[in-house]
DNA sequence: TTGGTTTAAGACAATTTAGTCCCAAAAGAA
DNA sequence: TTCTTTTGGGACTAAATTGTCTTAAACCAA
């Protein structure tokens, strides 16, 4: 069961990454999370770039450049960055693929998937960065 | 968010429809079903070839033949048809994809995962196709 | 200013998923 | 038998996702 892309992984890792260091003010170099996660340095690249572009991550060029978090990691939470890397629908599916049907007479699994996508909605949205990096920092997780 | 493949939604839905046929002991024509619920003839062909070989289905060839149960729907269970169509180990999954991890140092999406995992599995576990037919066969519900 | 380092951008390739097509094999009807 | 209908099986194409590569642009330091 996989509920995420590749690149929404990748993204989330890199930011907990970003989130987890020391100085926040200090930028973080790409190639350093991409070999130090073993994500593609390139496509890690291309990921980041489309959250630098929404506002997520602040980038800069050449020696000592690399990405650092726009906000304070307690301020970005997870809901935010699935919806720009898997879309702004992401929570307007239906289990069975149908583009519109359920109001009148839901199939037996329509509460069920209602449910569980309200579940996935408020915990992506109660979870921050801050949180996901909490154990890195404390050198209990790898990433 | 998307937790089944196409080929899973289309053999779920081509289930449903025979389950929900009158007579439990004729073949269902697959020409018909794609028609029906328009879905790829040829696609949903090959995807009832592997719930046939897989036991789910028997089938026969010509004249009034097509695919019929060889349990009653109230014995064929969800999560039988995912695990054929998705893979074995389609609840085997980590939540950013690790192949490995978290036994020792959980991060903190764990528990969550863990916990959606269970309830996807003990859903797919009590629903039966008789339980999904039910509301088509009172015509409640498209397919 | 020159050169090295690092992200930006976009073309390109590989892989997976989704879907199409053709022909063989089985079943039933004439 | 012979013809038609319908599934079986495999090759093939299309699209989406994933990953690679090359060059440009920005930044820093000597
Ligand atoms: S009723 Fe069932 S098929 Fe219809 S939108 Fe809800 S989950 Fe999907
Ligand atoms: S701890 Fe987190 S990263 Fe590790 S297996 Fe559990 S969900 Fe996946």
């Amino acid at each position: 069961m996989k509920v995420l892309s590749n690149a929404s992984i990748y993204g989330l890792r890199a930011l907990i990454y970003v989130a987890s260091q020391k100085n926040e003010k200090e930028y973080v170099s790409i190639r350093e999370m991409s070999e130090s996660m073993d994500i593609s340095f390139h496509f890690l690249t291309k990921i980041l770039q489309t959250l630098t572009k929404n506002g997520i991550l602040y980038s800069s060029r050449g020696p000592h450049g690399g990405v650092a978090l726009t906000r304070p990691p307690g301020q970005v939470f997870m809901v935010e960055i699935v919806k720009i890397l898997e879309g702004e629908d992401y929570f307007d599916t239906c289990f069975l693929g149908h583009p519109d049907c359920g109001i009148a007479a839901p199939c037996p699994m329509h509460d069920f998937w209602i449910n569980v996508k309200s579940v996935f909605l408020d915990r992506f949205e109660k979870t921050s960065l801050e949180e996901l990096s909490a154990k890195i920092k404390e050198g209990k997780l790898r990433l």
